[in-house]
DNA sequence: GCAGCATTTGCACACGCTTGCAAAAAGCGA
DNA sequence: TCGCTTTTTGCAAGCGTGTGCAAATGCTGC
């Protein structure tokens, strides 16, 4: 009972051998599946395991066999709605695979995202998934080098190795802009971040080459990171503008939230009736009623399952490195009809 | 080159040592602050490895040190944006002060979270933050059996060991029905979730103290889980009364910002002219033009501070095992005057 | 009871690192 | 140069585990 006074912490596997009568390998086999151990010296082990509360080291374990079981999530920007969406799914879904998940905040910019990976390389994780937006490669040529498998979400790479997981954003892209033409929408209008990230680029230029397609020009606006401040900014700077555009694709939920609150509260203009806006993401605001924004999903539960289940697979190199996934369109009240 | 056939992903500090010429012990020293080793050796061996891209083993280095370097994040709802506001915070400096983040999602009630913390102290994780609002006591127990140091940050726990991190809700409430009764509010109401969380009924029990000593009554309405959901439920709830309350402080800004959307759009009712409206935490969406929610900041900067430093200090027990923060009143638009 | 076989068990080594200890080297005053 | 002290270095033991190998055990059919 008195906890203070005891040094030792942990019990190992030999005092668990001692305490049921067998050697130490035993036990170590009863924890180890696919071990040879009779039924009966395991239920002696196990019964003996409980009583002094032993739990295998994974330090130990790691060590030996090479295989820390440990899995790295780089991201940045967790506190967005996306971001902590898509890092709850992964956390569950490794979770359920018996793995566990490192989490790496790639949010300061300077030396310390680079110190923090090396922090995970020092503890051997088997793998890594860069949810980041970051385009920095030595990041991933450092995850590659050290033989960890990579998952790359949303991101562009033209390396062989990494699992790819994307979305047809360019072919939602399409689809957004006949919607906003259906819906009698001629001067169409694109809302971007200065980020620069594969998908937002990918959004933009589909939406640019759609409306081309239907005979339309495209305003393209960028500004700041993708987050709702950037919206109204942006909003700022199409609703100023000459000949104002009666549709605008943003390239993000929080960007579409920034510009809807801009349009509404700051120039009275009425959405949808004066213009129409759409999303990407599906982020849960997106439904609140303030906004009811139509909108892509990012389908955040198929995508931790793909990325886990490639993780945690045997073999390392399957035919097709990249996946990729449908953004379901989803049809709220920013855009008229429908 | 050929990454393919070579079967030694690691290089060990033998290796280095080799290189370096020097012993093995001296490259372990070189990277061990505060061993002795001369200059000279020292830079001989950092070159070694930093030609043949050395990283140290941290599982073998937990192994030696009985000391992991690991703190357990164990987090339910991380989707959410309070929670992730904390969980960002947290990361980060953690990551400041050279530990790894291990995130455990508590979502599933079933036994994938004993499961999950179980596999967490597999790993000897030196110290676990409990962020969760469940107030599963196994969990805690486990956690502290296994030699961890314990933060729990707005939760109740009435044992010696952990160290916890609250704010004054109670203060809080009052401060808030004093600002109502100051707006020309006469009949208050609380909405609040059905979680229970000792913060939440803090807040609650505190608001209906404080407008009793102002000689007033309060509604209490519960229901669910501090969602946005919920806030619209409480909001047909409290607003479909034959006397509706002119003042309602929500638990949580989720539940506000769900009540604040069915009081305007659902019953037209008018913020703040018809009803005032608070929340607590200060998340990212309160700031935001359509709500413009009155409510307290969560300290999260400083609760990530205080969280860390305590852990990572040398001394396992201060004196004072509580620490109370102050919650500042952020004042906008949805409450009358000001 | 015994040969023949499949299964279980224990021994001992390895994994990559830290660290106490003693030997070696370096610095220093006379 | 020599004795002394201080710093640096190498040796070797150990951290808690997995696993190949050989010995031991159990089982089957005669």
């Amino acid at each position: 009972m008195d906890c203070a006074v005891s040094q030792k912490l942990f019990v190992s596997a030999q005092e668990v051998a001692e305490k049921a009568g067998v050697s130490r390998s035993a036990v170590s086999r009863t924890f180890t599946s696919g071990a040879s151990v009779s039924p009966k010296t395991r239920q002696k082990v196990l019964d003996a395991a409980e009583a002094l509360g032993y739990h295998v080291n994974h330090l130990a374990r790691g060590l030996m066999r090479n295989e820390s079981g440990i899995v790295c999530l780089i991201v940045s920007e967790i506190g967005t709605p996306y971001r902590s969406a898509l890092l709850r799914a992964l956390t569950q879904q490794l979770q359920n695979s018996g793995k566990v998940a490192m989490l790496i905040n790639t949010d300061r910019s300077d030396g310390s995202v680079d110190l923090a990976l090396r922090q995970a390389i020092r503890y051997r994780a088997d793998a890594s998934v860069i949810l980041s937006g970051l385009p920095d490669k030595s990041i991933t040529d450092l995850c590659l080098k050290n033989g960890q498998r990579l998952v790359l979400i949303n991101r562009d790479d033209d390396r062989e190795g990494p699992l790819k997981i994307n979305l047809d954003d360019a072919d939602a892209a399409a689809r957004i802009a006949t919607a906003f033409v259906r819906a009698g929408c001629r001067k169409l209008a694109f809302a971007n971040s200065q980020a620069g990230t594969p998908s937002l680029m990918a959004r933009e230029h589909g939406f640019v080459a759609a409306a081309k397609a239907l005979g339309l020009d495209v305003i393209v606006e960028r500004f700041g990171h993708t987050g709702y401040e950037s919206g109204r900014v942006v909003a700022q700077q199409l609703l100023t503008r000459k000949e104002r555009p009666d549709a605008v694709f943003c390239a993000t939920d929080l960007l579409a939230c920034g510009f809807m609150d801009a349009a509404r509260h700051q120039f009275s203009i009425s959405v949808p009736d004066q213009i129409c806006v759409a999303g990407f993401d599906d982020i849960e605001q997106a439904s609140w009623s303030s906004y009811g924004l139509t909108t892509f999903a990012q389908p955040v539960d198929t995508i931790a399952r793909e990325a886990v289940s490639w993780l945690v697979s045997e073999d390392a190199e399957p035919e097709n490195h990249t996946i990729r996934l449908h953004a379901d369109l989803v049809w709220r009240t920013s855009i008229r009809g429908g």
